[in-house]
RNA sequence: GCCGAAAUAGCUCAGUUGGUAGAGCGACUCAUUCGUAAUGAGUAGGUCUGGGGUUCGAGUCCCCAUCUCGGCUCCA
């Protein structure tokens, strides 16, 4: 007999060699329907694995993360076996599970590419051979055996991995004709594979190396339920419903010009609205958290970078210097504010009574960024961050990320970012000379930092051997509607920085100190943080950030006076609102989406000309009735002053 | 940067094996003066991204460039 412990913590005996499968049955039916893997002391397992010592023992569903791995695990061999019936001679690199699905890097045999002309055949051979239900059949081997069991198949690539792996440690998995180098694990056969979805076919390097051979990756994601993928597949139109470039054009809020340049985004005159409204908004509660804004040049010259150690890092793959007629001499485009940041403190003596110094710019700055990386207003290569540095003291660090977090927090709630969550990059726990700084100042900071969350009671995932080589930092995650995950603000402690400036307090004890310097940015970059509110919001932004608060129709042309009389009254008291006149053809405008993004729709006729009202309708919850222009302006007055009275 | 796929009117897209460049929406004009998912008629808009080539003939086939997209790699 041995024992199982369960994951509440009860304990069951079974006979040495029971399975997961029939551990599950043992408690129910129903779970062991649903039950896709398990694990045995955190090791996750297959179902048919017999059990023979005591454990402990967890079940996984679908539900579960393991549970989906394994899932998509056993698809993604589903998916080689397809592919292999289909295009005898393949070769087959890596097949892992992803976040959403698997994917299998293949080669096909020389004459044949993978087109998207071919998911439907692969789908429809996935689901043929999954209803075979075929068991994935484990097998132990040695390396030699491995070699030459994969070299007799022609597949170079597995024998390549095999050549890699320790000799005892190398498992096969077997299911119909299909044998795979794998340790697993797996769900124990292909039945519970019910719907398949090819998804995307591109190319990636073998091993992500460019001098390798290019192998052809095809994406899929399979289910346990065809509602599930349908699901899914509604959840990716939606993603595409509010993709931020699409949202971007409807609204008119930014462009790209191929004169112009690839990833050199112009903000329109409705983004720039948005862009001052949160530019405004963060220096406001910059002004009350003891900031100073300060403003610098676009470029600064070669030595500033030299000083930097930019230059030395990244000189070759950036923007190429600036010439100047002189001879010798050097600018470039800044790639970041911290140089420009670090000469304004420099300037002249400092105290420790000046310190925190908070210098805060929305500084604009270039990176060339490789082409393929472009994306949107998520990546480009001209951008402006909503940057600041602090210089303190070590012992203010901690004071002063409390007070960077206020701000961040102030900002998410102000937006309704409420899945939120924060990673903690630390220093690597065994190799420690790549670190510049004292072993006392990282102590103190990564202690600060995680002391600091803890008292805003965030809850935050820490990360050892992420931190930069010059500080330890905090990053701020949202998830949007759909669960994706973005990356904004970042608080970074700098010790590299102030060392190279040879930067200077004079404490106390009257002796010269070395600050510290924190940079901050809440939003990350202004581009980056528009892109990721429109995705968020789907382009319905708080009524106080929106770029049109109402739009005023004339049921004809006959009130396009008043409906402009009734704008200029709405501006004086607030509203920025505007008139549409072009044509009577309301409903159609409403029907045709053409005002969604729009909060108010202001109706006006006869009756509203006559009484000086407007018919109010508030998009997606319907008509709100006739009122008094001034009543409807204090009514977003109200609104807005609500939305905004905790910032 | 690499691999692949695109690029046709302001927008969304169609254009069959190479044979006169299309639709819907939008814009404009005229009529209609209309109350929340479609008023009617008409007009104007395109060197089919740019440049070469093949051909009697190229939006369509080939080459080069640009930009966009999907990935890879990268991200101070």
């Amino acid at each position: 007999m041995i024992k199982i412990t369960f994951p509440d913590g009860s304990v069951r005996e079974y006979d040495s060699g029971v399975t997961g499968l029939q551990i599950a049955e043992s408690i129910s039916s129903r779970l062991a329907q649903d039950v896709l893997a398990c694990s045995i002391n955190g090791k996750t397992i297959e179902l048919n694995r017999p059990i023979t010592e005591d454990a402990e023992f967890t079940l996984y569903k679908w539900d579960d993360a393991e549970g989906k791995h394994a899932f998509w695990h056993t698809s993604a061999h589903l998916m080689a076996e397809a592919i292999q019936e289909l295009w005898p001679g393949t070769q087959f690199g890596i097949g892992p599970a992803i976040e959403n699905g698997f994917y299998y890097d293949v080669m096909p045999p020389a004459g044949v590419t993978i087109r998207e002309e071919d998911f439907v055949k692969i789908e429809k051979k996935m689901a043929e051979l999954a209803q075979r239900k075929e068991s994935l059949v484990r097998k132990p081997i040695t390396k030699a055996e491995a070699l030459n069991f994969f070299g007799n198949l022609g597949q170079t690539y597995k024998n390549e991995l095999i050549e890699d792996l320790e000799d005892g440690s190398i498992t096969t998995y077997t299911q119909g004709n299909f044998t795979d180098l794998c340790r697993g694990p797996h769900l124990q056969n292909t039945a519970p594979i019910k719907a398949v979805k090819v998804t995307a076919v591109s190319s990636a390097y073998w091993r992500g190396d460019e001098k390798r051979p290019m192998l052809t990756r095809v994406y899929g994601i399979t289910f346990p339920k065809k509602k599930l993928l349908d699901e899914y597949l509604a959840m990716i139109e939606e993603a595409k419903r509010r993709d931020h470039r699409k949202i971007g054009k409807e609204m008119e809020l930014f462009m790209f010009s191929e004169m112009v340049g690839k990833g050199l985004p112009m903000w329109l005159p409705k983004g720039t609205m948005l862009r001052l409204k949160l530019e405004e908004f963060l220096k406001e509660i910059q002004k009350r958290f003891g900031y100073q804004q300060v403003i610098t040049p676009h470029i600064g010259s070669k030595n500033l970078y030299i000083t930097s150690g930019h230059y030395a890092k990244y000189g070759k793959d950036s923007f190429q210097p600036i010439h100047t007629p002189e001879e010798g001499e050097e600018y470039f485009l800044k790639p970041m504010n911290c140089p420009h940041h670090c000469a304004i403190y420099g300037w002249k003596p400092r105290s420790y009574k000046d310190l925190p110094l908070r210098i805060a710019e929305f500084g604009t700055v270039y990176r060339y960024e490789q082409s393929g990386e472009l994306h949107g207003l998520t990546r480009v290569r001209g951008f402006t961050q909503d940057d600041a540095h602090i210089f303190c003291r070590p012992e203010q660090v901690k004071d002063e990320f409390l007070r960077v977090m206020d701000i961040i927090l102030i900002i998410f709630r102000a937006l309704n970012f409420e899945n939120f969550e924060a990673q903690i990059s630390l220093r690597d726990k065994v190799n420690r000379e790549k670190y510049i700084g004292s072993e006392d100042n990282w102590e103190k900071a990564e202690q600060a930092i995680i002391e600091a969350c803890e008292e805003k009671g965030l809850p935050a995932r820490i990360e050892y051997g992420e931190a930069a080589f010059y500080g330890p930092k905090l990053d701020f995650m949202v998830k949007d509607a759909l669960g994706r995950r973005w990356q904004l603000g970042t608080i970074q402690v700098d010790y590299n920085l102030p060392e190279r400036f040879q930067l200077e307090y004079t404490g106390t004890d009257n002796q010269k100190h070395r600050p510290v310097m924190i940079h901050r940015a809440p939003f990350g970059s202004m581009e980056r943080f528009v892109a990721v509110l429109i995705e968020h919001t789907a382009g319905k932004f708080p009524l106080w950030l929106t770029p049109d608060q109402a739009v005023i129709l004339p049921i004809s042309d006959k009130y396009n006076d008043y409906a402009k009389d009734v704008c200029a009254r709405l501006e004086m008291a607030g509203v920025r609102a505007s008139v549409d006149d072009r044509s009577e053809k309301i409903g159609r405008k409403i029907r045709d989406n053409e005002l969604k993004h729009i909060p108010y729709l202001l109706i006006v006729g006869e009756k509203e000309a006559e009484t000086g009202t407007v018919a109010v309708r508030k998009q997606g919850e319907g008509d709100e009735g006739v009122m008094a222009i001034e009543d409807f302006a204090k009514k977003v007055g109200d609104i807005v002053a609500d939305m905004t009275k905790n910032f």
